[in-house]
DNA sequence: TTACATGTAATAATATAAGTTACAACTATC
DNA sequence: GATAGTTGTAACTTATATTATTACATGTAA
């Protein structure tokens, strides 16, 4: 099992916006860059839109940063693209049951465990920001060059 | 999406198998506690045993706990029940395009990110034993009992 | 030998993800 | 205003994972 790599693609997305700030990043554009459907890109494009992430509009090509990127953490993107619901990290099995003491006391012992254990995660992910991301981008692309 | 329930299905049979220490937990009665088929029981038994977590055997009626509660962990559960594989809660998009700067390096640039956002949801559960959870089953129980 | 349990393979039903096609709605420019 | 090119979105396909279920081999105790 893992999350849906709308996560990460959102994060490609972003990254890309800025670092071709100078041209214009159509769909097409960022599909050639993150190997996918134009179609995929402009859903997630779509998901960042509604939580005020970039710019864009329908007719006109290419898409905008909303926001400065230092104020753009990892969680705002998963929060943005809805991978996981809150408090749903963790599947529970519905309707245990009620005639076993674990069975009616299982859901809400377990629960907050898991919201916890999720929190967690989600945490880790708002300690990032896309500009830390961007920058580490460009340090590997050196140090790659460096490597030839 | 969401984690496989087999992860909290794991957490309810060890906490069963406290529980009802004095009784036979055949995968039947497991089963009827947890309100599925006695084969999926017998699935994720498999795996608790492969990590050394109960005692089952072929023929024999009933599982047993093989450590002490205390020192059993959810992390210890999860990781029984293979639910996510290490490094690999988040899906990222497999070939993105060398030709590009952040084609070429998201994947190495995103993926200690994710690990360490993996790695905080896992220390959580690292930090609740089995034994923690059975106490809260408990106390639950009684909370009901007084309110009704 | 019988009754009953676990182990496990095979299958089906369901849900979600990701890719794709098709087309409506919109904008700039000629 | 007509055209070319873009975004927005619905519909469909394919692939994969989960959960439930059936069937049966294997193992144990009485």
């Amino acid at each position: 099992m893992s999350i849906s790599s709308r996560f990460a693609v959102g994060i490609h997305i972003l990254s890309l916006l800025e670092i071709n700030k100078g041209g214009v990043s159509s769909s097409e554009y960022i599909a050639n860059s993150v190997n996918t459907n134009p179609v995929v890109i402009r859903k997630i494009m779509g998901m960042l839109k509604n939580a005020g992430l970039v710019n864009v509009r329908p007719g006109i090509a290419g898409a905008e940063l909303a926001r400065d990127l230092s104020e753009i953490t990892l969680l705002d993107v998963y929060k943005a693209v809805n991978v996981v619901q809150e408090k749903e990290l963790f599947g529970v099995h519905d309707s245990p049951n009620p005639a076993c003491l674990v069975g009616r006391n299982i859901q809400n012992t377990i629960g907050p465990l898991f919201s916890e254990a999720q929190l967690a995660m989600e945490k880790s992910l708002g300690n990032v920001t896309i500009e830390e991301v961007v920058k580490d981008l460009l340090k590997k692309e050196n140090q790659n060059k460096v490597d030839d």
